[in-house]
Parts: structure tokens; C-alpha cells; sequence
DNA sequence: CTTAGAGTGTTCAATATTGTACAGCTGGCC
DNA sequence: GGCCAGCTGTACAATATTGAACACTCTAAG
């Protein structure tokens, strides 16, 4: 279902009532975001490394300035589930703002990717000093949490083919947008299967089906492409 | 799965660095949550109100003083589902601060209940004048993202049976904590259904079978209780 | 006391989903 | 070329879930 595909955030960002910036001397929102400081360091990963794992302490919030992550979560048992899948823009281990000491999910990178990293104090730092970063950063949040509610709502109710239909309809956008048929990123029968919560057979069965339909197009190479508008149509039952 | 259950938030705010408050003499924040004032209206209800509805028009955010909320959303095929149950300190209808024009969700109280409705322009002010106000937000707003991603875990990961238990202990919660014993808030069975996104059928199945493994127990009263420990079991397999 | 409405207990056939197994394809590596 | 790892294609029995129906039991309202 796509309980992820939580991605860049359209946020309309509150507007400040433009009140002289007190002690900030000009606070650039842009440079914040895009380069280190203190208590802000820029680091970069290759294809499937681990940002951090579910585990791990927590200690700073990250902020994607390129590349794709993944959230995953292990239950007792080893299954794994893929909570987020999130690209340039967003900001994740925000957990540590609320006080866990630990972080509850996993971070992979499914591409080359370079993250900000920012310390605990400065992101509180930065949430009380500078207004555009705190309008933004309380933007992001409340979009996430819109996402993450129409993830959960999905799941609640609709069938595991919707939540398969609905999931490459929302990676489809991952590409250009606006295009009738768009390319997702290369991903696996079964990561589609743990994003959705269900089976690689299931996920399976739904492929052919809508391959055979003609909703979807892939062949050897595995690069899926999909059309919106027909695959729409399994939304709609 | 009590993607619900969103409840009393035990935030730990970000502790601000104190400095001197500039601008706003002595903001209180008990104050500010528990009366009316500048943008700020109070409003009770009984049970079974409808604050709002998915549809009308969003220009204000809520804070729960007192009573209960259930927020709900319909689907095009009239499915309705409880995507959280609120209380005393939660807020909701935040969408408004992201752009929202519009309510998401239906918010009904199911029992007597104060709100405090705050103007999105109020809010915008305070979330940059108080620092209080927007720690306190925003640690709100971190902890019920937290939550609402645990639903959509639970829902990834378990099986009705195992989403009804663990609805059941967090509803529990809701009373005294730690009791071993716990009574719940008077809730149907067609209700616990559309938390879990369920069926009644299965409900009544799951809920009989706990009831004669011991792991809850009620009566004609329909108050049901709940044996903590031994539900727990459940959710370990 | 009677009645209507809400909620529960139970059943059952029709579907949906899981879990597992096995075969086949492809690309990278020695 | 040959081998391995990682994917996909299929099949199928065992379970889980839905949906709808009907009888019963309270409770609140008249």
C-alpha cells in the first residue's frame, strides 16, 4: 500500500508575519539545508549502505539533500516492513526530538545518497531561532503525517490488489510527473510485497494480472512502467 | 489495530536554552491551552456531536481540554473507518496548517467533551512568538506520528487477531495505567471493527474466543475488561 | 408494559490470502 | 563456459476473512 512513498513534500509552509529577524542575521533557509556548519555534517553513502539501524542511538535528525532511503522495521519474528521511502527533501530520525534514545526503524540508501546530518541541540537550536526552519520543518511534519494516516487508511480499507495498484500508481510519480506512463525506480517483487504488507506470491499474481490486462508493462529487464490511467481503474473497484 | 488510539501524548518537550522571553511577557502555556482568548474559542459538545465533518471548510486547530474524539474518515463506498481515538491534551484538524482548505476527517465526540478551537492565524503567531508552544507542537505532533506509524506497522505485520489485541490493551490504557486489570470505555464491537478494519463477524469471533480463554471478560453490562498479561500472549504468537 | 433500536451470538458458503515448493531466467564473477 | 545469487512464474493445499442472514438480549422511550 505504499504505507510509504511518503516523498517530497508539497508543503505550503505557514508564512512569518515578517517581523524583524532579531538575532538570526539573515538566516538562509537553502544554505542551512544544503551545506554543513555546526552541529550540521554532510555525509555520503553508496547504493544499499545503512544509514542506521533499528537499534542504534539516536542522536540526530537527517535531512536528504540527494538520493533515496528506505525505512524498514523488523518485528520479533524477522519479517520486515517498509515504512517509508522517502528522497530528496525529507528529513527522517526525527524520533530523537521525542525523546527516544533509540532508533526505531532502519535507514538503507536504494541509491547514491548524501544526507545532513543534524545534531539534536542545533535542530532545537534552529527550531527556536529560526522561523523559516521551524515553519518549514513543521510543514514537513504535518505533510508526513497526512501521508502516513492516507498509508494507514489504505491498509484499512482496501485488498492487497488495491494496495499493490495504489503503491506503483504513487512510485510512478517518483519520475517525471504529469507523464501517462512513467518508469518506476528498479524494485523487486518482494520489496513491493513487505511495502503493501503481504506475500511475493500475492504481489506476484497481482503483476501478471495487471500485466496481462495491459495496466503495466515490464519485460526482461525488470524496469516497470505503468499506466496511469488504467491502473486507476483498479482503485476505483 | 487502534491505528487509533492516539492518545494523551507523554511528550518530553525539547527544553528551550531559556534565554530571556523577549517579546511576549510570561507566556503561560496551561494558560494558553486552557482558556479562550485572542483567536482562541472554547467550545463543549455533548457525546455524540459532530465537531466537524469530512468536507467542511479547515480554518482552525483543536485541542481536546476535556472528553473524548473519534476521528473518522469514509471511503467512496460509504466504509467508514476510526483512523484515531483522542483525549484530554490531543489536538486534531491540523491539516489546516499544511494548506488544507478542506477537513479530511469526521471528528464525533463519544462523551462530553471540551475543545478549545485555536484560528490557523493564531496558531501560525504562537508557533513563532512562544517557544513553550511550539515545543510543546511539535513533540506533539513528532509523538503522534510515531503512533500513527505503529498502527500502519501493526496493520503491515499482524493478522486481525493479533491488531484486535493489541487495540484492546492500548484502549486499555485509557483508565488507570498499570493496573493488571483494566476496564475499557464502553466501545461496540462494530467499532472495534472499523479500527482494525475489520468485519463485526470477526470481531465477535476474536472477542469470544478471548473471552473463553479468560484473556477478557464481560458481561451484559458490555463493559468489557481486560487481563493485560495474558492478553499480551497474543501478540507474541 | 410495549416497542424500537442498538448491539451481540452464531452460522455458512464464497473469496482472499498465506506459505511453501520448485523451475527458469539473468547478470556478475572466476 | 559454468556457477551462484537474486528474481520471477506457477501451482496448490491450508487458512483466514468477508458478507449476509437471522435470532436474541438489553435499554431507553413512550
Amino acid at each position: 500500500m505504499v504505507p510509504t512513498t511518503v516523498r517530497r513534500v508539497p508543503v505550503q509552509a505557514p508564512r512569518a508575519p515578517q517581523k524583524a529577524n532579531s538575532r538570526s542575521s539573515a538566516f538562509d533557509l537553502k544554505l542551512f539545508l544544503d551545506s554543513a556548519g555546526l552541529g550540521r555534517r554532510v555525509s555520503k553513502f553508496q547504493e544499499k549502505e545503512t544509514i542506521f539501524a533499528q537499534g542504534d542511538p539516536s542522536k540526530n535528525v537527517m535531512y536528504i539533500q540527494e538520493g533515496g532511503v528506505r525505512l524498514t522495521v523488523v518485528n520479533e519474528s524477522g519479517r520486515e516492513a517498509v515504512v517509508a521511502i522517502l528522497g530528496p527533501g525529507d528529513f527522517f530520525g526525527e524520533g530523537c526530538l521525542e525523546g527516544r534514545a533509540v532508533r526505531t526503524k532502519t535507514a538503507t540508501t536504494f541509491r547514491a545518497t548524501t544526507v545532513l546530518a543534524i545534531e539534536k541541540d542545533e535542530m532545537i537550536r534552529a527550531l527556536h531561532e529560526e522561523h523559516e526552519f521551524s515553519d518549514h520543518f513543521i510543514a514537513y511534519m504535518l505533510g508526513r503525517n497526512i501521508r502516513v494516516e492516507a498509508d494507514l487508511v489504505d491498509q484499512l480499507f482496501n485488498s492487497s490488489e488495491k494496495r499493490l495498484a495504489r503503491t506503483l500508481l504513487l512510485l510512478g510519480r517518483y519520475g517525471a510527473p504529469g507523464q501517462l506512463q512513467a518508469e518506476l525506480p528498479k524494485i523487486s517483487q518482494e520489496m513491493l510485497a513487505e511495502m503493501i504488507g503481504t506475500t511475493r506470491s500475492r504481489v506476484n499474481f497481482f503483476m501478471n494480472k495487471f500485466r496481462k490486462l495491459g495496466f503495466i508493462k515490464y519485460g526482461n529487464n525488470r524496469e516497470i512502467r505503468i499506466k496511469h490511467s488504467l491502473l486507476r481503474v483498479v482503485l476505483r473497484d
